[in-house]
DNA sequence: AAAAAAGATTGAATGAATTCATTTTTTAAG
DNA sequence: CTTAAAAAATGAATTCATTCAATCTTTTTT
């Protein structure tokens, strides 16, 4: 049996984190202060740092947590993708960005980015970089994928052309989390359009 | 003339910038604080937010200059390409690279990125993030000179391209940034053998 | 079941960025 | 040359994340 002070401990955990989140998406990350959390989670602002090690921590899990959901998804279009490259491009990539923005505001990924970068030790860091690693090898697998139906070319690196396809999407999801103005569909047909002599080189003949 | 006031204002300017890149070459950022820069420019803190917004500001304003160097030393290569596409790419990535880390630690460029992507209407952000476009520019530039003698294809989407292989650069730099162990030459190796697909493709054959 | 040890919680204290009401300096007007 | 208006500089006060010594709770030992 799990005993009494493991049972607070995920309780405790879990109302930091659902408070957490409640406030961010509220009011925004940088108003959000660590005593509101606490005080809406029932503890005292030391226990937060016993359970976080910043506040940018709690962010980070709150977005590990979003695109845990978008590899999921994705991988039922990896087992039954489009036919042609672009299309299962299209499809994976469109899946990633329209779920992107379900639980969180640009503002709050560009935080869970910027937070990323700068403390690449934290805990929530590491996870943050895995789950980025294994985004990229998703699209690896698409690649691989569609090698064995014959549809890529049998002499491409797929790990360099996945590795590419990824950086470029993702750097292209960081410029669209800047431009409050730029739209999911601004953000597609920029990354479409950038995708496609790749796509079309790759192609068997 | 210039006014008295004017030239008080270029002359404390300088002063801060000049204050700064020194302090935080000395201690890093986090450890550089206002307090100090303003005393070695010998002005307040106050008059410190006057001249600048924020903290990141003032670092953004020193990694633009780096970045301006970069731009300078990469025209003369666009200028002058070597004759295959990989050895032209690798020439003008490798030299970015090198450039990188002459000024700037990779914490200093890790807190650059971070401010950039969280503060993107800061004056000094979009001047950052003018200056990537600039970056991202240059790589087209020099795919367009080798489509005009004749080393790439005529029928490639140079600006497609250019973006991707810009995007790529740049996400793998920030990588680079985020990993204290991994070296300028791991860097290069791996962003060559990412390009190769697709520079071998785009090839006028 | 009492005592000791280990593990957690707490909130007041710390330290650094940022703000803002006041003061000082420069420019423009009479 | 005085004086009023505009622009800048100033640093004490505020705000908020983070720390840490003291206290309380749970578990283990005897």
């Amino acid at each position: 049996m799990t005993g009494l002070r493991a049972r607070q401990k995920a309780d405790r955990n879990r109302r930091i984190l659902d408070a957490a989140a409640a406030l961010f998406r509220e009011v925004g990350y940088d108003s959000a202060r660590i005593e509101d959390i606490a005080e809406r989670a029932e503890i005292s602002v030391g226990t937060f740092y016993n359970y976080y090690e910043n506040k940018g921590d709690i962010l980070l899990a709150t977005v590990s947590m979003e695109v845990e959901e978008v590899l999921a998804a994705g991988r039922s279009i990896v087992d039954n993708p489009p036919a042609s490259v672009m299309g299962a491009l299209d499809a994976l990539i469109g899946e990633y960005y329209d779920h992107s923005l379900y639980y969180l505001s640009k503002e709050m990924w560009r935080t869970a980015m910027a937070i990323a970068i700068q403390q690449p030790e934290s805990p929530f860091s590491k996870r943050y970089t895995e789950l980025d690693r294994r985004l990229c090898e998703q699209i690896s697998t698409l690649i691989l994928k569609l090698k064995a139906k014959g549809v890529v070319a049998i002499d491409v690196d797929v790990e360099a052309v996945g590795e590419m396809f990824f950086n470029n999407l993702n750097m292209m999801f960081t410029e669209f989390a800047k431009r409050e103005t730029m739209s999911l569909d601004d953000l597609k047909a920029r990354v479409s359009r950038q995708n496609r002599p790749l796509a079309t080189l790759i192609a068997a003949r």
